[in-house]
DNA sequence: GCCTGTGAAGCTATTCACAGCT
DNA sequence: AGCTGTGAATAGCTTCACAGGC
């Protein structure tokens, strides 16, 4: 099983990677890919260890052959669906921001309690009334959601998604939820990230000033 | 210093806190505080340790100085002023979240290329042109930015902000971005967490069927 | 010489488990 | 009896440093 922090960095290298394709590089160094994804070599040569891909000393990684290998492990064969529920102004902003960019991922299906939104296509994706989630997450298979819904909905609407089937969420809800421990979680508090990074901004403000 | 980590709980503990002062409730144990936040007791108490916070054994803690405490540690004496820059979907959206929010931080400007938008009031906040990010932030002392702008432009953005005074950068943009390493940078990549959560919905899937 | 792959060391974060208090 | 505060153990992640290959 490979860790978390890694998935997260072979999907940024793969996107990287891809880049590259276009502008007809052939191969990398770990330094090089190492670089444009702001972390270190040895970094980039561990993680590849975690797919066992192996490059070569004299040449290092094949762009193309690197990509299609990282795919292969965070993809597997087919790429999974994915419904977003919560169709306010960020969960528009999310689905439109990933249709605009290439990613094996499609969000097939948006809910929204709003009767004016449901069934209407928004950003390019049909949206559902919100109380036929079960129905269509169990008829299309989607096995991931995220999560854009107001605090007090969050937790009723992950266990509503984990009991049709759901298997991977993304919370944007400014909540923690409860969920399985056979269902991954992952939490984007906005307010919470933004509130790390000013206080680590004051304290390096404090550094420099003695 | 207090670690990472530690400081993104303790701002959620205060929010949840926060709600627990409305409905009255004077004392909470850390097993009532870690079950609201989802996480181990012992985490609670550890990441209390940190702010040098002590309750008391019949007690546990008092909500509303804790609260206190918690503030006095991350906002220190007076909060920081952020500026966002993008006003695309995804950056007014976060604009429009966070008026709705009570918290320490306000967002005092915003910035985009667009000259229909500049000079204008943009959910509840002016919107300035790119082209004055200098002048703004350092006249308005800001000292943490949001970046909501596309990947092509995010390097030279973040130069830029930096340059004028940032000390702590919260990153949408869907590519690393290289800062001194006296700034404070978090990296927010939607499309890399989702496809984190549907690797593990997929390895999840694949455990239960065999 | 400059690269990769990797054991080992170093760090950081979390959990255990228990002494001490009321 | 049931809590807090915390040393010690554990688990997880990153970097070091070097053997081996061309």
């Amino acid at each position: 099983m490979i860790p978390d922090k890694t998935v997260e960095r072979l999907s940024l290298y793969r996107w990287l990677l891809e880049g590259r394709v276009e502008k007809g590089v052939i191969n990398l160094f770990s330094h090089q890919l190492a670089s444009m994804a702001c972390v270190t070599p040895a970094q980039v040569r561990r993680d590849l260890m975690a797919i066992g891909y192996t490059g070569s000393p004299n040449r290092g990684y094949s762009v193309t052959d690197l990509a299609r290998s990282i795919s292969r492990v965070i993809d597997g064969t087919e790429p999974a669906s994915v419904a977003l529920v919560g169709m306010g102004n960020l969960g528009r902003a999310i689905v439109s921001f990933l249709r605009g960019r290439r990613s094996a991922l499609r969000i097939v299906a948006t809910f929204d309690n709003d009767h004016k939104k449901a069934g209407r296509m928004i950003s390019g994706t049909k949206c559902y009334p919100q109380s036929s989630i079960e129905e269509v997450i169990t008829e299309m298979g989607i096995t991931v959601a995220i999560l854009t819904v107001p605090s007090e909905a969050a937790q009723n609407v992950a266990e509503r998604v984990v009991e049709a089937g759901v298997r991977g969420i993304l919370n944007y809800a400014p909540v923690p939820i409860r969920v399985p421990e056979w269902v991954y979680l992952e939490n984007r508090d906005v307010t919470a990230a933004l509130e790390k990074v000013a206080y680590f901004a004051r304290k390096s403000l404090e550094g420099s000033n003695r």
